[in-house]
DNA sequence: TGTACATCAGTGAACGCGCGTTCACTGATGTAC
DNA sequence: TGTACATCAGTGAACGCGCGTTCACTGATGTAC
């Protein structure tokens, strides 16, 4: 942690500061990469001197840390959103098509996501972060989903819905792959709703 | 490319010394993730000096390049065997099974692929190399799938073999990603077979 | 609302290290006879 | 199979740049009266 926060004061300018080293820092990771990122192209493209950064986080590693937790809250509380939308009216592919925007549409997020996967693929403390993450997300769509019980049946093979919520999730890194290599988001859209209709739906040939 | 290469003559030692090159940076890689590698330390697990590597490549991305060329192209014939080995038998379980032990067994391989894929959805031209790969593994699978048909029936929604095929990579990579953050090799593969159950049959509930 | 003062937040110059890159040199390898 | 020579491949020292990190300083911000 940083220096300044020894009391729990912090001063506007501070929290400005802080954010639009955030704000550039992700611009910065999206477009080279986080292993091709200097703690000083983050500062110029925030529009501050190194020691401000120094200021706010003690390594670039701290920095990325934070930044994936604001985005990746934000992103979790759009999905939840997403898929509490249609009160009891359960309608599963207007769902699917509303959380597959939000999950798909941002090629920067993606990006920068990606990233902190193969960040936290070496470093256990920061794959329990992404673990919790991925958790949240898939207690939401188990929700949604165990509401809908009664409307549609789950294959056996995927269990409970839990067991489908794991499914979907592995769905949308999948698509969520290809999607990076061929930048296709269209494709990527079309083709993650066929995926989920198949593994959500008895023989995928639900109408 | 780097000197050396005017004609079409290499000597042994330059063949050794290019190969002990590329396995001390495969594993260098793999531990600390491509962005936090020098070329130092790879010169230094292989026991070179650094003007060795300077007279083989051109630079630390070019190695990367080649590394992952040679074994995707290792781990792509490793799968058409896999999925060629039971003749006309056609055990669709069994090919998973083997296909599975394949991909998810060796974790660096995952963590170096999926530092590739960080590279290459930024550029668009190492994304073709993925690109090529990823097509080529997708056309082993289908040709199988195809091979299979009549025995076992398609989900509709899917389309075609080739669609199937599609689906069983998605598949694939959303478990290389769970895989990457739990470190749990046996729940993969067996989650990951579940997944292409349910993909690759009618309902998921074929016995 | 205004002023005086204390503390905070960001500046920018300075330092030094790690490492990318080069290159004259030497031991290794291959070839010709 | 042995020797002499030519070329090649890797050595390791040297150079210098980029950038991480520090710190004395100053303008900004907040507080007390």
């Amino acid at each position: 942690m940083a220096v300044g926060a020894t009391d729990g004061r912090v001063t506007r300018r501070r929290v400005r500061t802080r954010a639009n080293l955030l704000d550039a820092a992700f611009a910065v990771f999206a477009a080279k990469g986080f292993g091709r990122v200097s703690i000083e192209e983050v500062c110029e493209a925030a529009g501050y001197s190194r020691g401000a950064f120094y200021s706010n986080f003690d390594s670039l590693d701290e920095l990325f840390f934070a930044l994936y937790r604001d985005r990746a809250e934000l992103i979790a509380e759009q999905v939840s959103g997403a898929l509490a939308l249609d009160g009891p009216g359960l309608d599963v592919p207007a769902a699917v098509e509303r959380v597959t925007e939000v999950l798909l549409l941002d090629r920067d997020w993606l990006l920068v996501k990606t990233d902190f996967l193969v960040h936290a693929a070496r470093d256990p403390e920061v794959a329990r972060t992404l673990l919790e993450h991925r958790a949240r997300l898939r207690r939401a769509i188990a929700d949604r989903l165990a509401r809908a019980r009664g409307h549609t049946t789950l294959p056996a093979v995927l269990g409970d819905a839990d067991g489908a919520a794991h499914a979907v999730v592995a769905a949308y890194d999948g698509v969520t792959t290809q999607l990076l290599l061929d930048r296709d988001a269209g494709h990527a859209r079309v083709w993650l709703g066929q995926l989920l209709t198949a593994l959500l739906t008895e023989g995928g040939t639900r109408q």
